[in-house]
RNA sequence: GGGUCUAUAGCCAAGUGGUAAGGCAUGGGACUGCAACUCCCUGAUCGUUGGUUCAAAUCCGACUAGGCCCUCCA
């Protein structure tokens, strides 16, 4: 398994501490509001890296946190903290909140076949955790108290921006000018690892502390959760690409220096969905949600795809044209893989089977390139000289990673009236079509499409789909 | 301003020194009462420009364009 990591910006074969054991770190959401389908564009990738090492047999253990606890704004806000502008808005507390965001969360994941990960972890449990390291940091000199609100010094790192490619006089020349200075830091890169005293009023979220009543700074959790779930030693920490500075730069610098030895030996990031018009954001544009996608008849599986045709380092513009582009191929290909599973036959190729197997891992190998994958997959479907259910394993074998329910049969709950309706329309409209009257077998036609019941003419009959 | 990444046909994209995979779209054809589905056929010299090499989309340099990061956005 090849895969690029950040930390020394090239592809690196990947060999875990442990043979076959993985561990598997990934930033959460922040569950202040929707995700929208970019957000979701980074799970897509972390499903698809946790499941294809599991596909070269390894064992993987993944974590993953949920950030409920009060974070400071950015972008167009100023100063107000999210979940509470979030709670004012819909008149809720923020745990009310949390619990309702994470929920969504969830199930706009599983829509698009994102396993949930193993152990998921909200960041307001775990506040004794991060109070201990803390007090560890301040004891061992690597954290300083100023102001009442306790700040890692960043310069007792020896490489801090490692991760990052940065260097500390190149920062913030020209950076941002909403961002405030906190005078009571040491260094203005020093970042909080707990608040007392903060710009942001009323936090709703706040507990004990050595230090006083606060809440833990935005960091702490990820390292906090990691180490507590996976130990010590992690294998792989994934996120998005904008988590490279501060954020997993800062995990590093505070992990390390609580731990005192290296910690996590591959950083993988994800890059971001944008829209023509640049980033995707909440703030700006329209809002894309799974949900969204559902509204306007999108199956999300080919929001899926359309994903896993690009790569995952590579920045990918969204357009409803390019999605129904994703959306055709998709509905392609499922037809094709119907067409063999409605016509099993042969017995099991050993032979074929490895060596479209090992082309499918190459693929992955290969810093998970799914668009490779993908060709695989055609291959094997057009193999002329591989019988169907040598495919159909293969089939079900990719799509173990791939995961767009290539051999799942929809569910439609479908009322009897409304299918006995169908099937006498079907009738009618077939018997019209013997009689060759077709201007009422169009007519039955139409007024089925405008019910939402597509009917074609198949080879063995005629089928319908209920779209809506 | 600094850092970093990217640039292959209409769109997504493979390619990691030896004369450009694949998917979708487009156009043509077969099938169909028509349509849909399905099947067959159909396109690019790789941002520009120097260089290294017998040989470069692939390595190096310059230029151009664009994205992202620079304190809480995946």
């Amino acid at each position: 398994m090849r895969l690029y990591n950040t930390l020394s910006k090239t592809i690196e074969e990947f060999t875990p501490y442990n043979e076959n054991e993985v561990t598997m770190y990934t930033c959460g959401p922040t569950v202040y509001h929707y995700a929208h389908i970019g957000n979701l564009r980074t799970y897509i990738f972390e499903d698809i890296l946790e499941k294809s090492l599991e596909y070269m047999g390894y064992n993987v253990k993944r974590v993953m946190n949920i950030t409920d606890v009060g974070h400071m704004t950015s972008d167009a806000d100023s100063g107000e903290d999210k979940m509470q502008k979030g709670a004012a808005r819909e008149n809720k507390t923020v745990w009310e909140i949390a619990d309702y965001y994470t929920n969504a969360f969830f199930n706009d994941a599983a829509k698009l076949n994102i396993r949930k990960p193993l152990i998921i972890e909200k960041a307001s449990d775990l506040i004794d955790d991060y109070i201990r390291i803390i007090e560890k940091l301040l004891k061992d000199g690597y954290a300083y108290i100023s102001n009442n609100n306790v700040y890692f010094d960043i310069s007792k790192i020896e490489d801090y921006y490692r991760l990052s490619g940065k260097n500390s006089n190149d920062l913030l020349v020209g950076a941002r000018d909403d961002v405030e200075l906190d005078e009571f830091k040491r260094n203005p890169y020093d970042f909080g690892l707990w608040f007392t005293v903060s710009k942001f009023e009323n936090q709703a979220m706040q507990w004990d502390s050595p230090w006083g009543v606060g809440y833990p700074g935005w960091h702490i959790e990820c390292s906090g959760i990691a180490i507590k779930h996976l130990g010590e030693y992690l294998d792989i920490h994934c996120g998005g690409i904008d988590n490279i500075f501060p954020h997993h730069t800062n995990e590093i610098a505070q992990s390390e220096a609580f731990l005192g030895h290296k910690w996590c030996k591959y950083w993988l990031h994800g890059e971001h969905l944008n829209e023509e018009s640049g980033k995707m954001s909440k703030s700006k544009g329209e809002f894309l949600t799974v949900s969204l996608l559902e509204e306007k008849k999108y199956d999300p599986l080919a929001y899926r795809y359309f994903c896993l045709q690009s790569h995952y380092r590579n920045q990918l513009v969204f357009s409803y044209e390019s999605l129904d582009i994703a959306a055709n191929g998709y509905k392609k290909l499922v037809n094709r893989v119907n067409q063999i599973k409605n016509s099993p036959s042969g017995e099991l190729e050993e032979d074929k089977l490895n060596e479209y197997q090992n082309l499918f891992k190459k693929a992955l190998q290969n810093d998970l390139n799914t668009s490779s994958a993908l060709t695989v997959l055609y291959d094997v479907i057009k193999d002329e000289l591989l019988n169907n259910n040598t495919k159909l394993y293969l089939i079900a074998s990719f799509d173990s990673v791939l995961s767009l329910d290539l051999l799942k049969e929809k569910e439609v709950e479908i009322d009897s009236k409304l299918l006995s309706y169908i099937e006498e329309k079907i009738e009618e409209r077939n018997l019209a079509k013997k009689e060759k009257n077709y201007e009422l077998a169009d007519k039955i036609r139409e007024e089925l499409k405008e019910k939402g019941i597509i009917i074609e003419d198949g080879r063995e009959g005629t089928t319908y789909e209920i779209i809506r």
